[in-house]
DNA sequence: CGTCACATTGATGTTTATCAATCTTTGTGG
DNA sequence: CCACAAAGATTGATAAACATCAATGTGACG
């Protein structure tokens, strides 16, 4: 698989604390840390798992960004979900519609289903934490489709932008560099690279941002917020 | 609250057996028969439970169809999810951003969120088959961003139609007697009435289904299928 | 310094929203 | 059962948003 190469150096235990700070207990994140035997490596735009194969593993995103996608009948992309460093992917039973690439170079450590189920039949905790993430993601699916449906090209680029300020922790009034490129903004935002292109042009010169070489630099996160009319309770836990 | 009435009549066991089906042991539904204490009625159209108020309870549809929708700065109604006899709709901690209303007249079992969570904390097969509904509920918001994304107007409104037959259970090459207004078409679909109302026509003409009187009663499924490019993956547990 | 991926721009076409009527069906009170 | 009202369906004209097609520009890197 072009996207895949076996992952090196030391394992990230600070995103495993993380876990327990958002209430699992020491003891189901042991559980979990067994689970997730080996590590690989996603390169971006690169898939990582092929749509159409098993999706019978767990993955842990230790570092970077991975997306999920769709192709439609002509191989167009359409992401449809966003996975940040301390996410999991669950595995899923039979063969996947979507598949999984990096949006940049990650490490993903990775389990098999049959441990993970095994897990969650030894821990309540744990089954239950897994049911809360569930629902949290189906909660971020639905506020893409508010939001996608609804907003006009500048809104779900708006949107994207303030999302990913806040899943990846970024200081809300810092600096901002954007991973994505306008191909990634494009598969994401439901339109062409070119419309993102004009679009993100148009945003400059409105002041919602500022770019440099091409690369964002600065946020009107007021504004920013106002043009994808963005909320943040969806993403509470 | 507009929608909502006492609802009377017998309750409906036929659908807790049909749980047992899907796997959950008649101790785990009994625990769930408990957990749901009492029972109204949501009305065609009418909001159930307003947007910005407590999601804190379990619902479980006995019958009817439900909407999970949310409203955008200008009023626009956007539909996010569709609840079918047998699904239950989980509680969330907060205000909710989206709100729920019948598509047609909806009996819903109702309990409380601090039952729900007992019952989740005592049984861990309970904890795992909500774990698999919110996975599955996954599955679907993102098959609707895919196909809301890449399809046409006649893709999308062929994706909602093959849903819905295999949702609520019909035989596929049977007859089809849609609940839904033009209207709510549109708010499922991302579209107006007005061009819902054309696209209804242009697949009258080109063969894909047959009205009576506005209504449907006839689809080619085959092609309706192809339409929509429509897969059945997903919606399996 | 040539190549490759990505960004940018312009010209044109399509889809669908929007606005505005009119027609049809359904429900309701007399 | 009818008259009327209200909701929904249908149709036409117009405009905005965005896709598509086709070049050209630009920075990174061997």
């Amino acid at each position: 698989m072009a996207g895949v190469t076996a992952a090196k150096g030391p394992k990230t235990p600070g995103l495993y604390k993380a876990l327990e700070a958002a209430g699992l207990r020491s003891r189901d994140v042991e559980l979990l840390h067994r689970v997730l035997r080996s590590a690989r490596i996603a390169q971006p735009r690169r898939p990582f798992r092929e749509p159409g194969t098993s999706a019978d593993e767990l993955l842990f995103v230790r570092s970077g960004l991975l997306s999920r996608y769709v192709l439609d009948s002509v191989g167009r992309m359409q992401i449809v979900a966003l996975y940040f460093p301390g996410d999991f992917i669950v595995p899923l039973s039979g063969l996947a519609r979507s598949g999984i690439e990096g949006v940049v170079r990650s490490e993903v450590a990775v389990g098999s289903r049959a441990d993970f189920d095994a897990a969650l039949d030894s821990s309540i905790d744990l089954s239950g934490y897994f049911f809360r993430l569930a629902q949290r993601s189906e909660a971020i699916s639905q506020e893409w489709l508010a939001n996608r449906a609804k907003g006009d090209a500048t809104a779900r680029i708006a949107h994207l932008f303030c999302e990913f300020a806040l899943r990846s922790g970024l200081p809300v009034d810092g600096a901002f560099a954007s991973p994505f490129k306008q191909q990634q903004i494009a598969d994401i935002t439901c339109q062409t690279s070119v419309n993102v292109n004009r679009v993100l042009r148009e945003m400059e010169q409105s002041g919602l941002l500022r770019r440099e070489n091409g690369r964002l630099v600065r946020i009107d996160w007021p504004e920013m917020r106002r043009a994808a009319n963005f909320r943040t309770e969806y993403l509470q836990m």
